[in-house]
DNA sequence: AGGCTATTTATACACTTGCACAACAACGCC
DNA sequence: GGCGTTGTTGTGCAAGTGTATAAATAGCCT
């Protein structure tokens, strides 16, 4: 029926349903996560976003002022999921410091912390923070916050062996042990298939107990 | 003398001065990697790099294929510079492996290694590791090329010490030791004026003699 | 059912981007 | 000194950028 009665609105406009009003700013942020996991800032750009979020660009401005406040809001919710999933492990109440401490690290060196995804977007997004001064503040803290966790799970584990560090020595190892977590993130990130499931966080577990002058566990698993 | 014979040419070309192939690379090269550090990859448009260069933009095109070239000599030239100047420390002859290590590790937790543009620049680049399969395996190299250095120190270290451990015990070191320094690197760079000069080396060498069960250093402060 | 309003689309605009190309002039060579 | 080579400039262009704004319509309220 080639001719019938065919509306054929060549102008037809794009459907589309009226989504609440945090669903569709999770959706844009995710969508920006995404754009720049893939194609980084650079191709992340206001059509690129809005089509794989399924809308069309302009209702980026209705939910965000600019551009810039998608790519900040962004780069914040990253950062809450990492440390969120990070923290929570140091939440088991009935464990011994040493057993939090090991499970924190086991957390951390493993999926879904340790992710090539995250980890472009981590480093794309750090890679702006010397000249980003909000970028960089954001960071800081997020830094900062981290390194008091682990001092806090230091200090426990410590005390609970009957040692007495002071503020300095206790520094000091939080700073090498973020560093031995974070090292060994980005090792497992970039190059994750050299690495046996469980070796990183083994390595890690090892390192610190080395760093903290822990005997080794002895009930072994 | 408001109309002597002042030829006005309104149209003046700009004044140049033909450079050396080689020199005018180079010197693309490195305001390329300025406007990347300053700006990011966005940043880091043609005419940018040309302006910083002293040049014009189209000159680009007569010394590389397209910009994307341009990008990647310079990440590659980034990377040369950094693991030269970390590899150099490695080179003293007359010292013992232990102090050769600790060499290792200071140079490569102070300046100019330690340094936030520096950082900006791997951040970048490496942030699209993910998406780049070059990059990717630029990065794995270089990664690998480091790992086996400081393997091959930790042997000397170890064999020096009396002790034999095995290959899959010397690739666990090496892992960790990798880790402590590409962490504590990241600490210094992104929060340098949180330590005081010499701190990091020291918090990482200290770290690694732990992590090897070497007894502390007797003479040293 | 019908109207209201906020969400969403679509279009327009000024600007930037990478690249192509022709004109030009600096420098080596005779 | 003049000439040719080619490094270098300047201009132009199509595609893509973020943003502004008007038009449309989906879904709630009565």
């Amino acid at each position: 029926m080639p001719d019938a009665a065919d509306p054929a609105p060549m102008n037809a406009r794009r459907k589309f349903r009226r989504e609440g009003e945090e669903r569709r700013r999770q959706d844009l942020i995710d969508a920006t996560l995404e754009s720049v996991a893939e194609h980084g800032l650079e191709g992340a750009t206001v059509r690129t976003i809005a089509l794989r979020a399924g809308v069309t660009a302009g209702l980026i401005r209705h939910y965000f002022p600019g551009k810039e406040d998608l790519l900040q809001e962004a780069y914040a919710a990253l950062m809450g999921r990492m440390t969120e999933q990070a923290k929570a492990a140091l939440l088991m109440e009935d464990a011994s410091p040493r057993q939090r401490l090991a499970a924190f690290v086991t957390a951390n060196l493993n999926a879904p912390i340790i992710d090539q995804r995250v980890f472009s977007l981590w480093a794309t997004f750090i890679g702006r923070a010397g000249a980003d001064p909000t970028l960089a503040r954001a960071h800081r803290e997020g830094y900062l916050g981290f390194r008091n966790e682990v001092e806090a799970v230091v200090a426990e584990v410590l005390a609970a062996e009957r040692r007495k560090p002071d503020a300095s020595e206790l520094r000091h190892h939080a700073i090498a042990i973020n560093a031995i977590i974070d090292g060994l993130w980005i090792e497992g990130c970039l190059a994750g298939e050299m690495f046996s499931p469980g070796e990183l966080a083994a390595i890690g577990i090892k390192a610190i107990e080395a760093e903290l002058g822990l005997a080794p566990e002895k009930g072994g698993n």
